[in-house]
DNA sequence: TATGAATGAGGATTCATTCAT
DNA sequence: GATGAATGAATCCTCATTCAT
């Protein structure tokens, strides 16, 4: 685990970030990062573990950031629908936004060991929790169908978004990634609408 | 480009999936592919033009044979839901079927290089296109949504696919991906149907 | 050894030659040999012994050639500056004619390894001897000193002709080798003649 | 470019000489000259770029100081006859002296692939100025013929020395080296001597 | 805390040679 | 004699990590 004391910590992680969205994970070596980072090699492994634990961290600080500031902004939407929507929009607009964080999750970090994609599965897990808390209370609210188990759905909703983003960087931004809220809104409003459940149960 | 001709091509795929799946991608050396496939080291490079190729390969073959499959399935399909319903199947029972194929694609394969991953993206362009097919088979028949573009479904289906295996293979297997069959079936259906565009279209 | 009979036997030894000439010793496989010689990669050790005995074959062959040659028209020479003349003559018109075979003796063969380069200083011994014959003769007739030994004069004129050689391939025949013939003759008859040796010695 | 800091640059290179002299070049692994010089593989690589940076450098720094000695030594030689004895002695008994590195330059050196062919040339040209200049001076103070090329008959005088000092390493120094000094010096003078030209010069 | 020089394990690939046909 | 598919030994270099200062 990573001593998450003084700003060389933060300095670290963002360098991180830098590096790999720029030269790719396989060419981000350790001198390369604590360059960017204007601290030498050694000091490093004074704030993380090891590499791994640099890019484990990376992943847990900024997923972290992002899923506070998600769950603050559900908490202001009264309605399960538009929860919907924000948490659609904020995973969206997020990675749209941070073009260097969207190629680091989205494909850098994938081509990680399984270490670290361990350490990130990890923090993945509570982002699912908060997507299945929004389709329990839309559930329990009568909103949302209740025939389908809510990790099948949860697996729906994160894997919509998920390639969507992936897409996005994968075409390198050429299409607008946030014109995209809307449709998979309505697209995933209607898979989960109570109303079509009826018909759908046997 | 590998040659494709002989047995030894595919008894060498055959051993870099046994290989892979059970030592992970970063730890299946050559050599030991070509121990498994009972072949020297250099026969590997008769057949392909590096261990990238060998990867790529892998995972073309596997896929294609994979989609060719599935092609020939949906083509005795005769309504769009029920094509709809097969590729689920299809999609979910082969890698329910193939542990090793699962563990290779949906983990390790993503762990690799550049060079291995624009070759993979090459094959999975392919599977994309049949599922936009029955997309667009669907909305021509006028079952399926038209107020959606056709790739942002596409993003839909693929995506929630892949995360249910992907699910699947991280939590080895604990749960039966079969059973998540016809729950996606019905929630990929609703979020599809024509009916539910109406009420959407603002 | 390698067999002499057949015209394989020539085939595979000119081939070498261009193989060698165009793509260098380290870029000389034997397989690139056998495909320029039309012959499988086995025929080749029908032949020879292996790759080092193609090698030492080219140059015994082709360097035996050129001694012969180069003794016959000695022997039409009646003078020793006139033998002097025709030795340097040879030697360089012999390269200048074949800058395959100049690039190859030059250059490429002396980056073979120990064996090769055995094989070859063997060879080279057949014309020491006939460089040594010339200066004996000139001694014997009192044209050329006699208070320097046989062996330094030998380096003297192999050394300069050999000189000469490679810094023509090595400036890829922008100078006009044959020209060299007659300052070289000079300085070198001037080194040889009996004149010069009275004021040397001490 | 090798860094040329601190002693371990110098270290490595004479440990890359005792092991060349010693295994020869093709049988020079990298991991050799590391265990020759007590330092780990991956050291050397922080003073030199490659393995044959390793070798370039030997021959620069070896023959670079060569040629400043030898520099310094006919500055302190008033006639031209002088500088041309004192160049030859040079050659032969820094060659004589070190055993090690006559093999390495006069045999292992040259078996090396183009890159380090290409640096060597480099080195030696510095060496090839050197004695044109000694040339030019006695042309110019009358004593040496005017009527060869400076170069040609550099190339007699290089060609010579070379061609005495590759003998002796092939005779594995089973004659005197040094004792060709003054036959050689004889040879060359006469060769040059400006009365020896009046009778030449058709 | 901070440095950065030193470490050393680990692997893809080539190519001369063989031998069953 | 001729083939060419198969063999497998051999090596340079990178880079995460350490530790003396």
């Amino acid at each position: 685990m990573a001593k998450r004391t003084g700003d060389k910590y933060q300095t670290i992680i963002d360098a991180a970030v830098r590096v790999i969205a720029k030269y790719g994970y396989h060419n981000s070596q350790v001198a390369k990062i604590a360059r960017e980072a204007n601290v030498a090699d050694g000091t490093i492994y004074l704030y993380f573990r090891n590499k791994d634990d640099v890019l484990v961290s990376v992943f847990r600080e900024k997923m972290g950031e992002f899923i506070r500031a998600t769950r603050e902004r559900l908490e202001q939407v009264s309605t399960v629908e538009g929860k919907l929507r924000e948490l659609i929009f904020m995973h969206l607009s997020h990675l749209a936004q941070n073009r260097d964080m969207a190629v680091v999750t989205q494909i850098e970090l994938r081509q990680s060991n399984p270490v670290v994609r361990e350490g990130i599965r990890e923090t993945l897990k509570q982002y699912y929790r908060l997507i299945e808390e929004v389709i329990r209370e839309g559930m329990a609210e009568g909103v949302f169908r209740r025939d389908v188990d809510v990790r099948t759905i949860r697996m729906m909703i994160f894997g919509t978004l998920d390639e969507a983003a992936t897409s996005w960087v994968m075409k390198k931004g050429k299409f607008d990634l946030l014109a995209q809220v809307d449709p998979i809104h309505r697209l995933l409003l209607s898979a989960l609408r109570k109303e079509s459940q009826e018909e759908e149960t046997a």
